[in-house]
DNA sequence: GGCTTACCTAGTTG
DNA sequence: ACAACTAGGTAAG
């Protein structure tokens, strides 16, 4: 394939505090996007075409390859609207769930719920995406028992051997994920274990072959919420909110089960972040840990979780935060992870110097400030002296960190194990 | 219904 | 170097 040229960046108005790019895209909803450290770029394809974009304080920048003609997605050729609008607009719009004013929902559960409102501050931004179904569904498949970069590795792998190619730029070639199926022949197991995906292939394998074989066509897409549903189909009203969810919420939810792989977790995920219901709630071992020790669970629930708790868990949420419940809950799941974890950690106790080396200007911030800002990594250099971090971080001396609240010890000592490296260099 | 155990593997930890 | 452990769970008993 030839080197595929890209369009001049086009931009939309675009607040940080609406959508901040660099922590969706990094919080663990979608697998794919490739991060440029260069110049904080993000790459990704979407809906049979590859987009590109960037972000500063007051735009979203946007670029992609020339329109194509023949491997255009389906919904892209029955654009019903005269007017000439970007169809990467619409894209954009529907992938980032654009609609939702974010900042009025952030005040709203700042209001109902104090935990939320002392850690969102950190936070701001995060939404929750309207992916492709399927992609989602194989995706948090894949997600059991794993960590985020091995589940990109897989997935990348999945679209580099049976998906399209799209384009190539850079030297690297870009592919759309593969439908069902190209993920139902005899072989494909054995393939994906080659691949790496240990017990997730027979999942994915089986998984494909049911929706591809024993389900109507459209049978997952169906399930979205009909206010939110897929890219180019008309919204539609939804039924009225209950404490367990809407009906077609419940409805969804009971259907995912029924695949292999698909437990009440990965159903959530699907739910929330592939089919538009808001009020999805995923309880994975993180939330399990933040419901324990910021709102009182554990005490009378049982100490594991099991599918009482977790529904005990996912309708406190829902009665706490509403409607958009998974929305939230994804903001404190994003404070939670190590990824993130120096955002909380720095800004408690660290006092980070950074030093913006081009324009030689000296500011003095802390690392979640530098981060928030989006300053390109290169062009900081993060002076911390190491009495700081000791002090701030507290390492534990016990050797046991699991009987306590090891999350948050362990966190803390990855991150000064990580901070200690970069200081090395 | 609630609780255990086995399941793949890349990367990290001690 | 290298064994043990960890990471967005699920299925089966």
């Amino acid at each position: 394939m030839h080197p595929t040229s890209l369009t001049e960046w086009r931009k939309l108005p675009l607040g940080l505090s609406e959508l901040c790019i660099n922590t969706t895209l990094r919080c663990g909803q979608s697998f794919r996007w490739q991060h440029l450290p260069d110049n904080e770029e993000w790459r990704c394809v979407l809906y049979g075409r590859f987009l590109s974009l960037k972000q500063d304080s007051e735009y979203l920048y946007y670029r992609s390859t020339p329109p194509p003609h023949l491997h255009i997605h389906a919904a892209l050729q029955h654009s019903s609207h005269n007017d000439v609008e970007d169809p990467l607009v619409r894209i954009i719009n529907h992938y980032f769930n654009l609609t939702p004013s974010l900042t009025d929902l952030y005040s709203q559960w700042s209001l109902s719920d104090p935990n939320f409102k002392k850690k969102a501050s950190q936070f701001t931004g995060i939404r929750i995406l309207r992916q492709d179904a399927w992609e989602a569904l194989v995706s948090f498949i894949c997600s059991s028992n794993n960590n985020i970069a091995r589940i990109s590795q897989m997935v990348e792998k999945l679209c580099a051997i049976y998906g399209q190619s799209v384009a190539e730029i850079d030297g690297r070639t870009y592919f759309d994920f593969p439908k069902p199926e190209r993920l139902t022949g005899p072989n494909t197991e054995s393939e994906l274990r080659k691949l790496g995906f240990g017990y997730r292939a027979k999942y994915i394998y089986e998984t494909a072959q049911t929706i591809a074989e024993m389900r109507e066509k459209g049978w997952l897409d169906g399930l979205s919420n009909p206010e939110c549903p897929a890219f180019g189909v008309e919204p539609k009203p939804s039924s009225e909110m209950k404490p367990e969810g809407r009906d077609g919420y419940r409805e969804a939810h009971e259907k995912l089960l029924e695949l292999k792989g698909v437990g009440p977790k990965v159903a959530d995920c699907v739910s929330l972040m592939g089919l538009g219901w808001g009020e999805s709630v995923p309880v994975d071992t993180h939330v399990w840990q933040i419901a324990q020790r910021d709102y009182r669970f554990g005490k009378s629930s049982s100490k594991t979780l099991n599918k009482t708790t977790y529904d005990a868990v996912a309708n406190h949420f829902r009665k706490l935060w509403g409607k958009e419940a998974g929305w939230a809950h994804s903001v404190l799941f994003t404070a939670d992870l190590r990824t993130f974890a120096d955002k909380l950690a720095a800004t408690k106790k660290v006092d980070v110097k950074v030093e913006e080396t081009k324009s030689e200007v000296m500011i003095e911030t802390d690392v979640s400030t530098a981060i928030a800002l989006k300053m390109p990594k290169e062009d900081v250099d993060v002076k911390v002296k190491v009495e700081d971090i000791d002090e701030a971080v507290k390492t534990p001396k016990g050797k046991k960190r699991k009987e306590s609240d090891g999350i948050i010890h362990a966190a803390h000592t990855t991150e000064t194990r990580r901070i200690s490296k970069r200081l090395r260099r």
